[in-house]
DNA sequence: TTGATGTGGGAAAGCGCATTCCCACTGCAA
DNA sequence: TTGCAGTGGGAATGCGCTTTCCCACATCAA
């Protein structure tokens, strides 16, 4: 990747090294329009293209901004993605882009990765979790992202606090109140249905599904309803998908009819697809709710209960931009969690 | 961003700079080991993060790779991005982000910025079009390509050829059979329906959407049918549920069965979508099929008929991933495109 | 006319690193 | 002992740019 550089351009234009970069690089002090006119020119004919290194380098900001997702190609991400990707195009940036699978030992890579590249900010979506297997991996993350947050850098956290961190210098956490919104839903729920609630949600200690269910149970609670039965699965379409041929035979056995909480869409998706697969039909049979309100799920039926979470403006909220309002999510009842008419309880 | 820099653990090992840099930062000669312990014990101490932009600079090559996307909140583009984002990984690179909309305009801002950065390489996905109103930018756009080319760039095109390339000397062009492909899906579709055919396609003059339908209609033709009325949308979601109503009139007023072929995915789930508003129902009122078969929809009810195209793996081709076979395609009838036995035409 | 003030361009010093070149030192054969 | 190749560390240069500092010149009031 060679390209003429400033000094051929100040040649060409007769000029010197410092006007040329003051003409082409935005400074304070604006050389004369003559001369400008020079250096523009001389600038299009080579080609010119300031390197940006070059640029990072001598001015210590490199205009980037790194994005750490579990995986691009969930909607749940690719919705922040877009919403990141937005707020770096406001702020004139560049969005830095890694996918890790949720693995902590990958995440810190991707961190230490962002701060070789003296990115001026980083955002770090997909949850964490606090299991005592990834115990090691968290502190090593939290150890890098305080590493980086103590040179400088600007860290966005999506839903909850880093686990581990040891100071909230240099941290910004959007809040997504997922305990408040699946409560929320609970009651809401608990108001039209009258059988029992099932949970299906991801591994424990994982801090997005513990929240969610942590808020359906209580919600639950708020409603004078016993606490849900728990299944625990991936927190993916293929986890809901496997926890589906259990569940189709608890819904068979049972007379009583069942409302089903998956703690996200895609699991919630899983589910339905493994049910129906076994015969049983949504809402007929038992009904279903997700969270998130992926959009690209949108048209599924039947049109899934959920909870909505403006995953665009967190995005944008978590690359730092001012101008979006804080999230607050709400509830979605649609076809999933009707009960027909015929088969109350 | 400021952190310690090498010359700082230099001073605290008590070696010199270069010794330092050999140590560090992977070099073909290597100091003694006791040397070696020190400066990484130095590193260490210090929370040593080593500089890409100064290395880059340095060494002229900055371990990026760019990706240009209309929308990456669109599963198509996303699940490109996941290729691109795990080829890069192998690479051991990063990967650089930027969404346009798909206006050519942007997208040679973006591969001027990426120019700027340095990257290694530019993956450009998503269509161009040959419409009179974007020649501009077209040109424009391939100007800013063959400029980065020249300069030793590296471009990943994936579809089609860029439009308006002078050379095609650092191009590399990941051929998608979309017309091929789209002639295979008439042909299977014409075996078992009876019926009209006609196709919802994106703006005339995109690439990928004229491809689609040329092949169609070829597909049509060598079946022995006539060629299929063509209506023009958006080629996204939204376009398709615009064409749902007027759809949704014709297929009440014909008493021929009609199949509908929309040229990606998101257009024919949201055709489908409009159609239901209207009380029309695939397949028993009329049947419908895609283009792409995107990962996220295919727990879609009905589950759609498409064109299995393996978007990963053009991610990771397109970013040169040597280890990838080639695209090859795949047709897949499902459910939408089933006519119930007692309403053949 | 003189000195104060302002204006605008140029020289040069880094930014943090890789790398080339140089040199001191070692070991070994003659 | 001398000479030579080989080893390994250090000084210095440059990657392309921003920015400070300096200086030449013009302008204007006294």
């Amino acid at each position: 990747m060679a390209a003429s550089t400033l000094s051929e351009v100040a040649r060409l234009a007769g000029v010197s090294l410092a006007t040329a970069s003051r003409v082409l690089n935005g400074s304070s002090r604006k050389p004369a329009e003559d001369i400008a006119e020079r250096v523009r020119e001389a600038a299009d004919k080579l080609g010119y293209v300031p390197n940006a290194q070059a640029q990072a380098l001598a001015k210590s900001s490199s205009g980037l901004i790194g994005l750490i997702v579990h995986d691009i190609a969930d909607p749940y991400f690719s919705a922040i993605a877009r919403g990141v990707q937005e707020a770096a195009r406001q702020q004139n940036r560049m969005v830095l882009l890694a996918s890790t699978s949720g693995a902590a030992q990958d995440e810190k890579e991707a961190v230490a990765a962002f701060a070789a590249r003296r990115a001026d900010s980083i955002v770090i979506a997909g949850s964490r979790s606090v299991r005592a297997e990834d115990k090691q991996g968290n502190i090593e993350l939290a150890a890098e992202l305080d590493r980086y947050c103590r040179n400088g850098g600007h860290v966005g956290v999506v839903g909850h606090p880093v686990v581990g961190a040891s100071t909230t210098e240099g941290y910004h956490v959007v809040e997504v109140p997922n305990e408040e919104l699946a409560a929320g839903l609970a009651v809401e729920l608990a108001a039209t249905h009258g059988g029992e609630f099932l949970i299906v949600a991801g591994p424990e200690g994982l801090y997005t599904s513990d929240d969610r269910v942590r808020g359906f149970q209580r919600g639950l609670a708020d409603a004078g309803r016993p606490a849900a039965e728990i299944i625990r699965t991936g927190f993916n379409r293929a986890g809901g998908y496997d926890a589906g041929p259990a569940l189709a035979e608890r819904i068979k056995a049972s007379e009583k009819r069942l409302c089903i909480f998956a703690v996200n869409d895609v699991m919630a998706i899983g589910v339905t697809a493994a049910l129906r697969t076994e015969g049983v039909w949504i809402p007929r049979d038992a009904t279903i709710a997700g969270f998130d309100d992926i959009e690209t799920l949108r048209d599924f039926r039947p049109a899934l209960s959920t909870v909505h979470l403006p995953l665009e403006d967190i995005g944008r909220l978590a690359a730092g931009d001012p101008d979006t309002a804080p999230v607050s999510g709400a509830v979605k009842l649609r076809r999933s969690t009707e009960t027909p008419v015929e088969s109350q309880v």
